[in-house]
RNA sequence: GCUCGGAUGGUGGAAUAGGUAGACACGCAGGACUUAAAAUCCUGUGGCCAUUGCGGCCGUGCGGGUUCGAUUCCCGCUCCGAGUACCA
């Protein structure tokens, strides 16, 4: 029998899916694990081999741990809401649960092919209303819910107007937006109308008018998280700050738990710092400046209280509350034109542009909150408004954007730190000491800070405040392709929908209506009978809420639905979410260290606060796959003779150059006339995909594989006029006319060369001809490595690696790429490696086409490969490094191919081992070694380190530390025994030369150094 | 700018705890088998020098240090990658 993976492939998954061996079981005596994998949003585009990395590796641990006794939760779903298939729907007209019904079909068929161990029976789509409901239920539960500082936790809005109705809201200490005070009779007169928007200052998901992220062209409001240098993440659209009703999560109210709960956990370095660095804590003081002849004072954050006598002046940002009323007469054009000009720059203006100092003074002047001193209130773009309080008190001995903006105006820069050189920027510095600072001369920063705020709090103008860059999660999107809000309006006021779920509406079109409202106001039956709990006619009951919940919504709660995803009563019963507990190992991309990673975290506090979990973190251990990226070869150098009709005419010899920005860069060839031409070829492997050039014109070309002399052509489902498709020719070919090529060669390694016949046709001085030139024009790209994507030709797809070597190949191959966590340029280079060593294994059950295996007695020689790969697999899966472990079969089935070892007593616990690697074949040779049972209910085989003793080892004799000689001795010997040995060496008193060894290292089975 | 990673042969990458640098694989070169090719197998493969023999020297981005001994620890650089950015 030959082995035949793509027999085996279909064999197994076929009895996989039959009989389930991986079902997790619902009541065990077993210990849990529960391993995590990130679900995927079904696109599209299917999948592509870098998908698959984090599965695999999730998959082995998973496979892992069933042999060694736990009782697996290995689920899958989909994060199936969102805005491709909207985008679609709205280019299509299809609706966009068909197209992700489409698109899950394909992403099942190639996880399947790859032969993972999912639980199917688990499966979740946030996009089903059975989902979508809990997570409707979890939206309500957090409108619900408000946040007492005091308990540090979120607390049911039922016992904060318990209070209000005894106390009023003066004895609160809640997490809130600024509320007036109020007394319990001021509460109970109120109609329900005021209560509950007094309430809505308090709720944790709660409506508000704020600036957001506004994409006109995805006609939404997208979270911090979504917009990447003022740009969506999704599309690339621009966005721009507008002031809107919105739903929001008070995410900040757990700033500081989510910022100490990081510590706890297994997660890696960088990922836990880019969370640290989001929430942006940062220590300091709030103080308030009286203005000079208002009523009002500007409050200001500052992280160096102590600096507070180097304040030579005050910036509010442009939109600050106070700027209209603090401007003098005399000041008011200029600050509105200054105003004016800062709301027309966009915030990508802005931020490419930090250099340039601009402002604006208002002519109004602050008291200096201990001398008195008027200190000159102007306005600039570089305070930004939505950070701190909107408002600086400017050091610039100390701070260096304060320090240009003193230089550009001409303001003062007192000095306040001993020894401060000013003249070229701030001293920054946090250490040193005090000057010109009244009280606080002589005390080095730290204790001026301290002594500074007691001061201020003592004078009851300030007080000490720790503020954080993380800020309100904005909740609400303009979309259809997502949960509806579960909320009615009376008379503009907010109102829960308990009866979930709360459907998603069919609706004609997916875009806004004309009058600007979400797609869910184009629904005809989108309003909300109190009565009958039932949607009704528009008109015929209170108007829903229009907007739906954002992409992250669903997936901050998802791996609690799959401890018990079909329960209809709860988003998880108690009991399953007690057994399971937390996620013990979570896979994915660290893209959403910022996202989906915060908003889990903030929402397992939240359930853990209100007593649903019993934990508050949803991963203790988490591992970033790193990202597989493709392969884009660009040419970097073409050289065409461009041949008329009727003869050659090489005076249109060209030559371009593809910079690092994918530009084409013309570049003239010396002493060689005619007119240059540019072109791209973009290829992906040995087939390019495309040939654009500069004119506009895109070829087909006729391939000529000069080395057998075979010619083969490539035809394209692509719309473009002409196509191309070229092979790589060997270099040797390659007759180089152009000198350059010579430099290149020696600069770069990596380049690939080819010849290419061209078919199509090319524009020449404004007339179009006919190619007919044939190995004629050629070409020299270099590879380029960038992130896989479609739309850089550049996609790799695992179904063609299936096809070609099977699905453990690829799993092993994958895993045998490098570190998980690295990033790394997809190759195929090595597969035929991987490939090799299975044959190689299923070799040593078989001779020739008959199975065999003989229940012969090992050899120490065969048990010691054995049980150092039983250590090293163990060892490597529970570090997660499964690129050594693959070395390690290797090493192992080498040795025992060596030692022609068929002995069941080994091939039978080695199957096992690497049963979670390769499953396919481990299975095939588990029947076929008389088993019945799946493999995977077999137990991972004990290590003996008695089969890894040796007698004697070979120790390295190193002279001043450098190895010279081996000497092979007993293991036995201590240290002073195989120092006396080494001495009287004849090879070492040779190598002596009738010196004394001035010592001698002796670590046992390891090294000798003698020390000369 | 700041934060966090990283730098080892032609390539991907190994190297418990400071203890034989380069495991494993690819590629390449030579050989066997074959009409031929594929597949398979064998041998070699960090660099330089010497190869009539043993061998010798250098070598983990660069410069220092600690140590009997440093890819590993410490100090100072260079370069690359990722994240983030007027955050007061």
């Amino acid at each position: 029998m030959q082995y035949d993976p793509k027999e085996l492939d279909r064999k197994w998954q076929a009895e996989w899916a039959k009989k389930k061996p991986f079902a997790a079981l619902d009541n065990s005596e077993k210990p849990k694990y529960y391993v995590l994998d990130m679900f995927p949003y079904p696109s599209g585009a299917g999948l592509h081999v870098g998908h698959p990395l984090g599965y695999i590796a999730s998959d082995i641990v998973s496979r892992y741990k069933r042999l060694k006794g736990f009782n697996v939760l290995h689920p899958m779903g989909y994060d199936s809401f969102g805005l491709p298939a909207e985008q679609y729907a709205i280019q299509t007209g299809q609706h966009p649960a068909k197209t992700t019904e489409e698109n899950i079909a394909t992403y099942r068929r190639q996880m399947d092919s790859i032969g993972f161990s999912f639980d199917w029976d688990r499966e979740v789509r946030t996009s089903d209303p059975s989902y979508y409901k809990w997570t409707q239920w979890i939206f309500l539960k957090l409108y619900d819910t408000w946040y007492d500082k005091a308990a540090d936790r979120a607390r049911p809005i039922s016992e904060l107007t318990a209070i209000f109705s005894k106390e009023g809201n003066a004895t609160v200490n809640a997490h809130c937006d600024e509320t007036p005070a109020f007394t319990a009779n001021e509460w109970n007169a109120w109609d329900d109308a005021q209560r509950q928007t007094t309430l809505l200052n308090y709720r944790i998901a709660y409506l508000s008018e704020a600036y957001v992220n506004w994409c006109p062209a995805l006609g939404t409001v997208l979270a911090n998280d979504e917009v990447k240098d003022g740009f969506s993440e999704r599309g690339g659209h621009p966005v721009e700050r507008k002031l809107m009703m919105q739903w929001s999560m008070r995410i900040t109210a757990y700033a500081q738990r989510l910022l100490d709960g990081l510590d706890g956990l297994e997660w890696s370095e960088s990922l836990k710092e880019q969370q640290r660095n989001w929430i942006g804590r940062s220590e300091g003081a709030l103080l308030r400046f009286k203005v000079t002849g208002h009523r009002s004072q500007v409050e200001v954050f500052t992280t160096r209280p102590d600096t507070i006598f180097g304040v030579s002046f005050m910036v509010l940002a442009p939109e600050h509350e106070l700027v209209s009323e603090i401007t003098t007469a005399e000041q008011k054009s200029e600050v509105e034109a200054y105003i004016a000009k800062a709301k027309a720059r966009s915030d990508r203006d802005r931020m490419a542009d930090v250099k340039t100092v601009s402002g604006a003074f208002t002519g109004a002047y602050a008291e200096h909150p201990f001398t008195g001193a008027p200190i000159p209130i102007w306005i600039g773009d570089y305070v930004l408004a939505g950070y701190g309080t909107g408002a600086v008190m400017s050091v610039p001995s100390g701070d260096q954007r304060d320090w240009s903006f003193a230089r550009h105006f001409g303001l003062p820069i007192p000095s306040v730190i001993e020894g401060s050189e000013l003249s070229k920027g701030a001293n920054e510095s946090k250490e040193g000491v005090l000057e010109n600072s009244d009280f606080l001369n002589g005390l080095p920063v730290k204790e001026a800070i301290k002594r500074a705020i007691a001061k201020m709090e003592a004078l009851g103008i300030g007080k000490g405040r720790i503020n954080y860059r993380l800020r309100d999660a904005v909740f609400g999107r303009q979309r259809y392709w997502g949960e509806p809000i579960p909320i009615y309006y009376k008379d503009g006021i907010p109102y829960p929908i308990e009866k979930l779920p709360l459907e998603l509406p069919a609706i004609e079109k997916y875009l806004p209506t004309e009058t600007g409202e979400p797609p869910l106001g184009r629904a005809d039956i989108w309003n909300w009978d109190l009565a009958t709990e039932q949607l009704v006619e528009n008109g015929k009951g209170y108007p829903i809420e229009m907007s739906t919940m954002p992409g992250w919504a669903g997936s901050s709660w998802y791996f609690l639905r799959y401890m018990d995803p079909h329960n209809t009563d709860a988003f998880a019963s108690k009991d399953e979410v007690n057994y399971w507990q937390n996620v013990d190992l979570y896979v994915g991309g660290s893209e959403h260290a910022t996202g989906h990673l915060l908003y889990v975290r903030f929402w397992t506090k939240f359930l853990k606060d209100l007593g649903h979990l019993p934990f508050d973190e949803p991963a203790k251990k988490l591992v970033n796959q790193g990202m597989i990226q493709g392969v884009s070869e660009k040419i970097a150098r073409y050289d065409g003779y461009l041949n008329t009709i009727g003869g050659t005419d090489a005076t249109a010899n060209f030559y371009y150059f593809v910079n690092a920005s994918n530009e084409i860069e013309k570049k003239s060839i010396p002493n060689l006339p005619g007119e240059r031409h540019t072109a791209a070829i973009f290829y992906s492997n040995d087939v390019i995909t495309q040939l654009r050039s500069a004119w506009g014109r895109t070829y087909e070309l006729k391939i000529k594989e000069t080395a057998k002399d075979s010619e083969a052509t490539y035809s394209s489902k692509s719309d473009l006029p002409f196509r191309t498709s070229l092979l790589h020719v060997p270099i040797s070919f390659v007759d180089n006319h152009v000198a350059d090529l010579d430099a290149l060669r020696k600069d770069r390694g990596d380049f690939e060369e080819g010849v290419f016949v061209c078919t199509g046709g090319y524009w020449y001085k404004g007339e179009f001809h006919e190619h007919l030139a044939q190995g004629q024009d050629r070409f020299t790209t270099l590879p380029e490595v960038e992130k896989m994507s479609k739309s850089k030709w550049n996609v790799v797809n695992p179904d063609d690696i299936i096809s070609k070597y099977g699905a453990d190949t690829l799993r092993l191959y994958e895993m045998f790429l490098g570190p998980l966590e690295d990033a790394k340029p997809w190759n195929t280079n090595g597969i035929e490696g991987t490939y090799r060593f299975l044959r190689k294994f299923w070799n040593l059950f078989h001779a020739g086409d008959a199975f065999a295996v003989s229940d012969d007695a090992p050899t120490k020689a065969e048990l010691k490969a054995l049980h150092a790969t039983i250590r090293k697999v163990e060892d490597d899966i529970e570090k997660l490094s499964l690129n050594t472990s693959v070395s390690q079969f290797m090493i192992c089935v080498n040795e025992l191919t060596e030692l022609k070892c068929n002995k069941r007593a080994i091939l039978e616990p080695l199957t096992i081992v690497l049963s979670s690697f390769a499953p396919h074949i481990a299975e095939e040779l588990w029947q076929q070694l008389g088993h019945t049972d799946s493999i995977s209910f077999a137990t991972y085989p004990k290590f003996e380190a008695a089969h890894l003793v040796e007698d004697s080892f070979s120790y390295p004799i190193s002279f001043n530390g450098k190895t010279k000689l081996q000497l092979e001795l007993s293991t036995s010997l201590s240290a002073a025994e195989v120092e006396a040995i080494v001495v009287a060496h004849p090879e070492v008193i040779a190598r002596l030369e009738g010196a004394t060894p001035k010592k001698v290292i002796v670590v046992v089975k390891r090294i000798v150094n003698v020390v000369v």
